[in-house]
DNA sequence: CTTTGCTGCGTACGTTATACGCGGAGCGTA
DNA sequence: TACGCTCCGCGTATAACGTACGCAGCAAAG
């Protein structure tokens, strides 16, 4: 309709980026904006978790009908793209190629777990959709990045390292958003504290390994109360594990 | 209902773990059972994707009504963690200390990612449920725990070792899971291959350290052709990242 | 034989996303 | 000033979903 180039971006991207913006003169004010539809829906996730958020509740924070919504959003996925790229805000402020990468890099992971810990829904949306393509996502990586840009590792291993980074990230806000509160879930059990669940299941028999983490009473820890920065921490533990290992691959570069 | 020890477990568990079994007397002989439902499911899913699998295309599957899957399985969560309990299979026979850890922790990762390969969906349904209690996933993890009984490491730091791969393979499980084939997605785009829609995005003031990414083609290669083992993937390349680094601490406990 | 408990299943309901089209509001132009 | 075009908000309707409820029949227990 707008533009026949040829090569048309999908709508949603053209909106993301920014194309799109106002050329709307003709009709009454707009009583809704997509800037206040993705904040309440932000706001209804946060709160109420992901399987809250319906169009039809959406509409009713908004004060506004169903399907006044899709004026301004073409459908549900399209709304959960806009979601992914407003939530995060914006990263850290990393130097293009810092001297000390390692503790940038480590402080870029830091502020990421907080992310997913803010808005545990990102998780579940980035789980369903494609690879992320809004400017919102794309800034984290380009920091991310960045906080590699002084070591001598080739561009294909910079990417390589930071999906290691991004991986272990998502994976451990998943796991400790579902172990301190039962929250998104309906009508879970008042969890009887996973570990002691896990004690009454498995026998040495069958799990020797198993048994073996469980009689050392590393389920019945309440790790995730102290910052996460703490390398004591499983989240610490197995950052410093990865920084370790990129470290030894930075020094061969350098020293070769 | 059936005992009122005070510490009932959820029925779902018990099931799980086999107390539950014949006890079926008085009916006629059940002409479905919870394991040809499991398969059923499995199947859907595999195929058509997770979107597709619903209550009434898996008993059109089975050649029965909706509702008489509701005798066998509470409801579709309970189905969906039969379904993550069964599709792993067994994990790779480890002994218990290896001599070999590094060799038995990544032949263990590079089997896993070939589950999360063939059965996707995996990755969708425990995005979202609680942290895994079936027999079938811990199996999995106490297997991986046993390539690591030979080291020094510490019971709480083994755990981390095994959750820091663990979140890696599903991290890039997921993401070439994506890459390869536009199959789960319902009306995508031809999907003009990321890197040249991120090309057309992306601006080198705005994101200068993916520009340079860009440049240099890593988004072109068809990595995941090649057997995943290789180190020169995404995959292996990460993988040897983490194992440098627990190889590190491994040394550093064996010398003190 | 009667009773009891389990099977499979038909119906019904509430919730979901969303296709479609109407009425009205305001700006551009006549 | 008046017309018309365009865009906004919304009411209605539909298809798919998960599943609560209860009935009908069959087989073993009494």
């Amino acid at each position: 309709m707008s533009e026949k180039t040829g090569d048309e971006l999908p709508r949603t991207l053209e909106v993301l980026w920014g194309r799109r913006a106002g050329r709307r003169t003709r009709g009454p004010a707009q009583a809704l904006s997509l800037d206040r539809i993705v904040e309440a829906a932000i706001a209804i996730a946060d709160t109420d978790g992901l399987p809250a958020l319906s169009m039809a509740r959406l509409a009713e924070r908004l004060g506004c009908a169903t399907m006044s919504l899709y004026r301004h959003v073409a459908n549900k996925d399209e709304l959960q793209m806009f979601m992914m790229d407003a939530a995060p805000g914006p990263p850290p402020d990393i130097a293009p190629a810092p001297a000390d990468w390692r503790g940038e890099l480590r402080r870029w992971a830091v502020e990421l777990v907080a992310v997913y810990h803010r808005h545990p829904w990102i998780l579940h949306l980035s789980a369903a959709g494609p690879p992320p393509m809004d400017p919102g996502q794309l800034a984290w990586m380009d920091a991310g990045l960045r906080a590699l840009g002084g070591t001598p590792l080739r561009p294909r291993e910079k990417m390589s390292v930071l999906l290691l980074v991004m991986h272990y990230v998502r994976g451990d806000a998943h796991l400790s958003s579902n172990d301190l509160r039962a929250a998104p879930s309906p009508a879970r059990e008042p969890s009887p504290a996973y570990g002691a669940l896990l004690a009454r299941l498995i026998t040495p028999e069958r799990f020797p390994a198993l048994a073996e983490i469980l009689d050392a009473g590393v389920f019945d820890e309440r790790d995730g109360e102290g910052p996460r920065t703490d390398p004591a921490t499983h989240f610490g533990f197995g950052l410093d594990r990865i920084l370790d290992g990129v470290e030894t691959l930075v020094r061969a570069r350098a020293g070769a």
